[in-house]
DNA sequence: CTGAAAGCGCTTACAG
DNA sequence: CTGAAAGCGCTTACAG
């Protein structure tokens, strides 16, 4: 049935027999060229003096064997591996996906290469995996989600978290970071929280329920909060028990939530995910039950997860602003890991932006 | 309005006022415990012989001092970095997360870190990469998408990955690839369309309009070429068509040219994206044109991207299987880099899935 | 402007 | 079982 051309299964054929060549050294270019090694690496770095003539010839030859200086023997000298680690839970999830993104580019654009681990959200992968970027010693590492979201810490993880940031610049992506003394960037929730109500008050929403999350994450925890809070400025019906216990930040968690929401008469007119997959969720679910959105009842997001054209979510959201946020922590990990000081606790807040899409009036 | 508790904005608090301090070596240990670096070199490889009491007391100060050699003299020594590049065109894509997340759990449980690059596509950038993964002295790298799925390709391209492939080990994830002579892991897409079509034949479909992509690409190229085969076979309708030219593999691809498509009386009685990100740009501009989804038209994709309840497409789609997939891949390198021979030209197809959703009957 | 030499921190034949 | 020594490939004061 299938074109036996495109089937290259059982396709082995052997190229080039010899093997896989010893690299070149400065040492080679320095006895093709008559000089010393000191001299080639001088023309290469461009470091120190050395005649123009000289440099020249070096450098053809560099170009001709292409050659590259070894860089362990390099970060052996130096200490430095220009390396970052950056630790997420799930690479699948646009919102980390979003930030590495932005990050990347601009690690890259310093010379840095930025190695990415999955974390599965799991506490001792965690430990595992910082532990593993220790020993490859990275010059910084970024940490996003998993334990650092935790309200309740345990005092070995602080510590774990604090001994780590004392040894390699860090910068984590999670609220009260304080509590590590480490750096950190991290959306200004409180204003996400506000744009989103006083724009929901001002097309005549009233009644304004979160769902999803669990009051054990700040990132739930903070966004009920300040929906409290400003509710209560607003004079907007604000209730936030859908926060159910339990690590809840997916679809099938707003999918699962809208349907027990929905088994009693509905008296919310505005569902708020505590994340676009859990908004996602709760309005299929919705739709499912037959209502109309936004004309029987509008949801609303946080993290923009429908991003430019990617996978559109139609969902209203608050957007971290990915490419300043991405930025952000760059330039924060960069700072420290020029100074080569003991590392600041300092928290910088990115300011949100609200996007509006079709799940609202 | 924010309450100040929150607001790090402004915190700057010292810590620890001590520069960070530099990491003790072999030799402050050795010295510690009375013994050569060579003795305490085997105590904590593993490797040659040692009496047992002198192991026990050099692990103790290992621990006491929480050391770790450091990884650039053993790969000076070795030559080995245990680190994997892997170039994509974006993380964001759920197409490459997945498999990106797959991969990274073998590597990792392998003892590699995997650095992620992201071309955006851009040919300059994806040469760039490569280059850079080269200086970085990388054990091996994966490559997907970007330049390696287009059909017609520069001598000059075909040159460069070849002399990369012969330097360091090297699996692309892209068809054809023995054009580069390189090892690759691809999804058997003739084993995929086969699968899709038989199914929808059976539930009675039977004019295919295959929606995106472009002949320039593989990836759309084969699907077309082989729709075109089973539908023979089938005896189905095949309309390859709205193969638009052009790379058109996103979400609004599929919403524009189903629109373009709606201009006229529909004939089709399912949609087949090149991908899902194209299958739900179509489906979406269909249900607003009022269509019914699956009762009017139906829908079908490739990738499954909605995986698990990451953010559900609704779209019948033909998976990858992202963890054979993902293990292979690393498999696949993994095999090239402990051979430590000139690479085999070898192509792996896995066998895909078909995954049933609401888009179709 | 250039080279000889030391040193970055490990590993591993080699010789006890 | 253990240590002195060489070597991995660079860089950089130091001395011309």
């Amino acid at each position: 049935m299938q074109d036996k051309s495109w089937d290259e299964r059982d396709g082995e054929v052997r190229l080039d027999e010899q093997a896989r060549t010893k690299p070149i050294t400065i040492y080679d270019i320095a006895k093709e060229a008559g000089v010393s090694s000191a001299t080639v690496s001088r023309a290469i770095s461009g470091k120190g003096y050395i005649s123009e003539n000289k440099k020249l010839q070096i450098l053809d030859l560099v170009e001709k064997y292409n050659f590259r200086p070894n860089t362990f023997a390099q970060n052996l000298k130096s200490g430095f591996t220009k390396t970052i680690g950056f630790i997420v839970p799930h690479i699948g999830n646009m919102y980390f996906a979003s930030v590495y993104y932005e990050f990347e580019k601009w690690a890259s654009s310093h010379g840095y290469m930025t190695i990415l681990l999955n974390s599965k959200g799991d506490y001792e992968v965690e430990s595992k995996l910082l532990y593993s970027l220790k020993e490859k010693r990275v010059d910084g590492i970024v940490m996003m989600g998993g334990r650092m979201d935790a309200v309740e810490l345990s005092d070995d993880y602080i510590r774990e978290i604090s001994e780590i940031k004392d040894l390699i610049p860090f910068v984590s992506c999670a609220a009260k970071s304080e509590r590590f003394g480490c750096a950190s960037v991290y959306t200004d929730d409180g204003k996400g929280v506000e744009l989103l109500m006083t724009h929901l008050k001002s097309k005549g929403y009233n009644s304004f329920y979160m769902i999803g999350g669990g009051d054990e994450f700040y990132p739930a925890y903070l966004k009920k909060k300040y929906a409290l809070e400003i509710g209560k400025k607003l004079d907007m019906k604000v209730n936030v028990n859908w926060l159910t216990p339990g690590m809840h930040f997916d679809y099938r968690a707003g999918y699962n939530g809208m349907k027990m929401l929905l088994e009693k008469p509905l008296e919310a007119d505005v569902i708020c995910g505590v994340n676009d997959y859990v908004a996602v969720g709760a309005r299929d679910a919705a739709l499912e039950a037959g209502l109309r959105v936004p004309e029987d009842i509008a949801f609303v997001g946080f993290d923009d997860i429908g991003i430019g054209t990617v996978l559109p979510t139609h969902i209203t959201s608050v957007s971290p602003c990915y490419d300043i946020f991405g930025k952000k922590v760059f330039t924060s990990l960069h700072k420290i890991m020029q100074d080569n000081k003991p590392q600041d606790m300092k928290t910088t807040l990115i300011r949100p932006e609200l996007k509006l899409h079709e799940s609202t009036k």
